[in-house]
DNA sequence: TCAATTCGTCCAAGCTCTGGACTAATTAAA
DNA sequence: TTTAATTAGTCCAGAGCTTGGACGAATTGA
């Protein structure tokens, strides 16, 4: 499984070179062939040449000469074109399916949440829905004149990539499902393959391109839900380990004289500062079988009682912010990230979590580097997988234009 | 910071072919061209030329016609030419200076350490030393007719690998040198520019390479000796974070309420499973001025005491075996690893500390991945880390053979 | 001895980038 | 108003690398 080098063509050169000037375009659009030339080292001529091919292909825009009082003739400025190509995004999640549209200028085109408790559904009639959602989301798309290029499903579970396959989704309760066969039986073809990924590896890509601006280049997404489970990225690309198991935040030991974890451990991080042990601890009655989220679930309530100051809820959410700390200390001195991101159930939470994970985090991360990294918030919704899904596509676009070249 | 898609031009088609073709030729050698066609997929005449160009750069040979029986034409067979370029790997560490001269063929042509305590010398003076044996080395190299294409230093600290110099190497109380330069300065100018990396990332890749077969491409490779640290290596390269201090195993916090680490945080693993950690418990005498390897160092004590069935040194390295399995466990939950290595002092306390690593790290990687990862114990010796250095100079000529092309 | 087979080289052709010449469109100066 | 200077983009010949079919070389099996 060693880092394979694959033989170059020219069309391979083409096919880089024309990510090369994608990239350049939609990094400082709107741009002229000769800055262009200027920047990727081409001559004037090969941009010309990948830029006509860009454009035959729809995917970049000539926006007409720009007279910017220099002396000289003016440039013609070209730009992504937002308006032909879009990338799909899907998810299923415990209590809702997700679907959203980005097009190619990373402009949200269309977005839609279903409430649907699939936990007890089978993953057929749950693929079945989410089929639906996307047919929908197709044909918004094309009212708006876009192609839907490709799709990526997010799925909360241990997936089989390669083969499209589930292997596991312990929440959902499936067990090697075809989830890729079942979907892609009823979509009309795209241009470019599916693909399916982790939940949480999706929703840190989301973070990557619609939260905290796009520097932090090397970061962990924590993506607290029912379990704790963390995106990894490194430079821009998700970190998934030899097996794609990296991340596997909820199952950090924090207190190896804890309760017994369903994974076999003793005191992992998810049985102190997940959803459903933080909720025990703060004194609020169980519910299982019902939806979580939203305006009347658990997670409102404990929030509420935090807002009153009550003191079992704080000190339920404090000692869950310190175990998180904890873990994340020890992520830090694994994989050295820039930032830490807080997404899921702790973005509601952080107001009253934060100092207690941020303080745990200063005292396991000590002197080797100069400071601890930055902890930030997540900004996103719910549906932070779904939109990372779609970027996905965008961004497979983005590094390989010349999958959708007409001949190709 | 994100990953930057570089212009391909004729050159680098024919950089990156070139280096397909030695690649495959080195893992099937000896092979003929019209396998390496086959297996590469270029025509016979590419592969001919690309073989041509190699053989120019001394970096292939011809073997000779093989008749193997079979009717055709018989082939003419090609393999890397080792005795033609090698590496040089050199490293400074707190007891001792390394050099090592690898060939192409990654045969080990010279290998010196020298005893020398570096702890209280100035910087100009140790790589003064470091100079004088690499100079050795290349002398070395020479008679045996083989020219040193490149050198990697590794060093026990933090490192600005870009700016080639030393951060802090707080074993060797260094602040801010520049090693690189002056290493440099005193050496015959190289055909590949030199390099530097961390002793843990480079004993790691010695692993690779010289350790348990090539089939670990994803490892964690535990380095234990003054401090512990560990080499991530995911798919062959190295997993650096974002600032270069991945891997810091050593202050993953085991017990929050242990004795006080020099980091500033409690119960780090180094307070329970480095070496004066371990030896302390043990009841062996504090030897912190002297060299702690060799025969009659403190470890050897250790060793002999644990052979006698000494009650206090079992329980000092059992308890260290069971932090470093719980750290190895997070390490484990967060990384993916295929494989984990344990290398320094923990190869020569295996016998006793296995049982309680592989113990606490089953407790602690649950369910998730189906099992634990393989532990292995290294079998290289002190110098892992100029092995490594040698061998990631012969890889790097392995990686991009038109480095060394005539006309480059 | 001849046919079959395989290996490696040769040569013309195709694809892509390069680089200088050329046209186009504008501003500044005369 | 005319002219020179300047910048943008296209055109075309040329060079680098791979392709693909043809061909000679070297061996085995009939």
């Amino acid at each position: 499984m060693r880092n394979e080098i694959t033989p170059v063509r020219h069309g391979t050169m083409r096919a880089r070179n024309l990510a090369v000037v994608l990239g350049e375009i939609s990094r400082r659009q709107p741009v002229s062939r000769a800055r262009l030339a200027d920047v990727t080292g081409f001559t004037k001529t090969t941009v010309s040449s990948l830029v006509a091919a860009l454009k035959d292909a729809g995917l970049v825009r000539e926006d007409g000469p720009v007279r910017d009082g220099e002396r000289g003739r003016p440039a013609t400025a070209v730009s992504v074109n937002g308006d032909r190509v879009a990338g799909l995004g899907l998810e299923v999640n415990v209590d809702y399916l997700a679907a959203c549209v980005l097009d190619l200028g990373r402009r949200i085109r269309h977005r839609h949440i279903v409430a649907a408790d699939n936990r007890c559904r089978e993953p057929e009639r749950v693929i079945g829905a989410l089929t639906a959602l996307a047919e929908t989301a197709i044909a918004a798309a094309g009212e708006q004149d876009l192609t839907v290029a490709g799709a990526v499903v997010a799925l909360p579970g241990t997936l089989d990539r390669a083969g499209g396959r589930v292997r596991t989704a312990p929440n959902l309760g499936w067990r090697d499902v075809a989830a890729e066969e079942l979907l892609t039986a009823g979509l009309p073809p795209l241009a470019l393959p599916s693909d399916q990924d982790n939940e949480a590896n999706l929703a840190a890509l989301g973070e990557l391109w619609f939260g905290d601006g796009p520097d932090l280049g090397s970061y962990v997404h924590v993506s607290g839900e029912i379990g704790v489970g963390a995106g990894i990225v490194v430079d821009g690309r998700v970190f998934r380990g030899a097996h794609g198991f990296a991340g596997e935040l909820g199952h950090v030991v924090i207190d190896p004289d804890g309760p017994l974890c369903a994974c076999g451990g003793r005191g992992c991080l998810e049985q102190i500062a997940g959803q459903e042990a933080i909720l025990r601890a703060a004194g609020i009655p169980d519910v299982t079988a019902t939806s979580t989220a939203g305006p009347d679930g658990p997670l409102a309530a404990l929030v509420a009682l935090l807002r009153d100051g009550d003191e079992r809820a704080l000190s339920a959410v404090r000692r869950a912010g310190e175990a998180l700390g904890q873990a994340l200390a020890a992520a830090v001195n694994l994989l050295d990230p820039d930032t830490i991101v807080l997404g899921g159930i702790f973005s509601a939470l952080a107001p009253w979590a934060n100092p207690a994970v941020e303080a745990a985090l200063a005292r396991g991360t000590g002197i080797v580097r100069s400071a601890p990294p930055r902890l930030t918030v997540s900004r996103l919704g719910g549906d932070a997988a779904a939109l990372g899904a779609a970027a996905l596509v965008v961004e497979r676009v983005m590094t390989d234009p010349a999958l959708l070249l007409p001949t190709a």
